[in-house]
DNA sequence: GTAAAAACCTGATAAATATCATATTTTAAA
DNA sequence: TTTAAAATATGATATTTATCAGGTTTTTAC
């Protein structure tokens, strides 16, 4: 069982506030595990008892509408936590979490995080400023989604990929969505999506090969994210 | 100066897990206002350095896109506080909130919500409740949104209303908003709004005379709001 | 390597929604 | 009370987006 106290992963979260005897408790009731692409870490409607510390790998956070299509929420990377929200609301997940690739991830179980939440001020004050952090996003993403466009949400969109997951030496974003996958991010009707990617690519704002994109001007998209 | 300890409105809110000499603090540093209808409590890119509990009234809470156009992100009414988020990620906000009618409430300073923030865990605890119920709500907010229609958003928006504000004796929802407040709720064009308004007036799901709706069919407004 | 499945793409069309124009009603102000 | 302003309403039209239908390409499983 490896070391929590020696995991660099830990620093990237609101875990660094944790002590070393927090931290050796931690260590012994954690579980890790290796989670292949497609695999569902936890679906709507689940009890999940506990937190994801994310070791590698990337997920995506989606909700089914009433009318049968999923929206993607969140996608949740290297460093972050996952399942806060419904371990200190205690109730199940209104959410479903899928892997996007192979995942290396440790499992907190419920009891040890409340745990230090009462106990360490710190450390639920951090938390407590991550999940600000998220209301705002949230806040705004509302906006995003009630008053623009899709043509203005995809624009956003591969901007915040770009800035979030950062380019690999080609200069494509570092991440892999299907078609898809970006329409549940905007929310639009897959074949929607494509069109528009296909449009930025002709009009040279973007090149693709597959799920690698690679954002060729990026004031081109900012001015159509924010309507000029 | 009237005393927290003896305020009903503290027992619908996190402040009801201080302590007595915690709310006798509170009580001295704390400031009343009124605020008259239209009149703004802060707006977007201010420091609002506090908190506020709601007395009495409503107010909307609201954020500019980037087209110009309103979105109302949240309604707040009495019991509720207010500017918690932005004054834990000390940031400034990035909304707006404007009185719907003429309200009561008490400011209390950052300093002394922070330090009941490091002192009182069950205060923080609550606190922490509150922001991942929030959180629940902006993930179906965000859902709705991307997904559902206009008229769907509309029919659950009435639905919403009439749950959160309840009814009056004529069985009118108990709060009065614009059509433009409205639009701005379920994020359309005013026109659009009105016109749904209209159509289900014609078809006896609603009734209204002015800003006062009363709602004849709910489980029609139900089928409707999940696209049945 | 091949077959089947899944993902991707494009066109045609329909549906939803925004926008513009203008009329009416309600509210606020003088 | 009268007038001006704001809010509400409705029609006509343009734009955006979804849906359906049919392709091609890529991936997966054997």
């Amino acid at each position: 069982m490896s070391k929590c106290e020696q995991c660099i992963v830990r620093q990237f979260n609101s875990l660094k506030h944790l002590s070393k005897e927090e931290l050796l408790r931690m260590s012994n009731c954690k579980t890790s595990k290796i989670i292949k692409k497609g695999e569902i870490l936890f679906d709507e409607g689940e009890h999940i008892n506990g937190v994801f510390c994310i070791k590698d790998g990337v997920c995506k956070v989606s909700k089914m509408s009433d009318n049968g299509r999923n929206q993607i929420v969140s996608l949740i990377q290297k460093g972050d936590l996952l399942g806060e929200r419904s371990l200190i609301s205690d109730e199940v997940s209104n959410l479903k979490a899928v892997a996007l690739n192979d995942m290396e991830i440790c499992f907190i179980p419920k009891d040890e995080i409340i745990r230090d939440l009462q106990k360490n001020n710190n450390f639920t004050m951090s938390v407590l400023k991550d999940m600000a952090s998220s209301l705002k996003t949230a806040d705004n993403l509302i906006v995003d989604m009630a008053q623009k466009t899709v043509k203005q949400r995809l624009a956003e969109t591969l901007l915040h990929l770009e800035t979030k997951f950062s380019t690999n030496t080609d200069g494509n974003i570092n991440i892999q969505l299907s078609r898809e996958d970006i329409a549940n991010v905007i929310g639009t009707a897959t074949e929607s999506a494509i069109r528009l990617l296909s449009d930025l690519k002709k009009k040279k704002v973007i090149e693709f090969k597959g799920k690698d994109i690679k954002i060729l001007n990026r004031i081109a998209l900012e001015k159509m994210a924010t309507g000029f």
